[in-house]
DNA sequence: GCCTGTGAACTCGTTCACAGCC
DNA sequence: GGCTGTGAACGAGTTCACAGGC
């Protein structure tokens, strides 16, 4: 009997594992639409260039989700992977820094299904506020942070501000009540405890490869 | 006398290791701006959150660029850091899936100084090819992207398509010579040994905060 | 005295390998 | 037979702690 666990400790449960369910969640979707409806760790590691101990590992933190000799019902799993990413409801963003990756974030909702909506675009800058975006939202002043983060019910604060701003705006997002802050401003921010802050800098990644050009590949990536 | 050693292993390097050596240049540019001359690693690691006992093994990789007793040269260190990173020459990058997302990239040159340029942003929607983008550059087809990677010598290419389409285009851009690709879709794709493919997934970045919001925020993040 | 560079200790994450179940 | 779930073995990465140099 396939069933979740609902007592596990967050604090064992490390980041990489998390960023995996994330990842085994898009390769069912992709089963999913293909139609098969079982999949064994090994058959999705395989397809997906995964390892298949580490698959099982990963998800039975969170339960026992699989059959022995079958392996893993797929559209079951993926309601397991929702469910335990937190995807059931709806989660809503608000972005700071109406510059061009902050635009292009707006439209991101509908890439990511039900789960994630963007409900506000901010700008400290007075000749962007009122300008409208593609998506459709109008560009407010960073001043109604707080208001906006109540009346709308955001959780996640995205910073794409430049760096001399992010740490500022993070603090305003943390005083404004957000736990979850998504940072893409190449600097090193930081927020006290019980805030998650992640950062993602394409900087960093570009220099990464930079090296690897520089220097060689090394053996299979 | 500090310098720099030539004859390490590029495999003995972790890729992490390379992250933060680029994560320190961004600090090192700012204790530069700010005029700090000097610097220790505890020093450097209390103003930025990091850990000193790894910057100095980090660094210690490449050299030894230290004085004891006295700490880092700022603007050597710099200096150092951009030759291990290989950012004293530009890097030509070619952009596959001009959305909003690859839009937004072409402007990023203008974040990494010298280092990065963006010379050609492609799409295989026939409406889209011939438009021009705020950066200044217009949408080629992806059927040029051989060419285009050879004539603009580009090295590095970046994939904004959607899920679909980033497999093929990571193939093609194997296939034109690139030997360093970022992809920005929610994939998992494959490049051949020889090749660096880095994925960014901002929807595992988002579905993990997800799950935190969910099940609370993991101490001293 | 202060601070780097580095072996040694340790922690964390991955992979192996198999008992137990279908 | 096939496959999951999991302790045990392994390996990677981090932190400690100190010898040696300024």
């Amino acid at each position: 009997m396939p069933h979740l666990k609902r007592d596990f400790n967050v604090n064992t449960i490390s980041e990489l594992t998390v960023a995996r369910l994330s990842i085994y969640l898009r390769c069912v979707e992709e089963l999913q639409r293909l139609g098969i409806e079982t999949i064994s760790s090994q058959a999705l590691a395989k397809r997906y260039h995964l390892n298949s101990a580490q698959i099982r590992k990963d998800l039975a933190y969170f339960g026992e989700f699989g059959v022995r000799g079958m392996g893993y019902n797929v559209s079951e799993l993926r309601q397991y992977l929702i469910e335990i990413l937190g995807l059931s409801r709806e989660r809503r963003i608000v972005i700071v820094g109406a510059g061009n990756l902050g635009i292009a974030l707006c439209h991101y909702s509908r890439f990511t299904g039900e789960s994630f909506l963007v409900v506000g675009i901010l700008d400290s800058n007075a000749s962007k506020i009122g300008e409208s975006t593609p998506a459709g939202l109008l560009v407010e002043s960073v001043s109604r942070l707080p208001e906006i983060v109540h009346q709308r019910e955001a959780e996640i604060g995205v910073i794409t501000t430049p760096g001399e701003s992010a740490q500022g705006v993070c603090n305003l997002m943390v005083e404004a009540g957000l736990k979850a802050i998504l940072n893409f401003a190449p600097v090193q921010i930081k927020a006290p405890d019980g805030v998650l802050l992640r950062s993602v800098d394409l900087r960093v990644h570009l220099e990464e490869l930079s090296f690897f050009l520089t220097h060689g590949i090394p053996d299979s990536g």
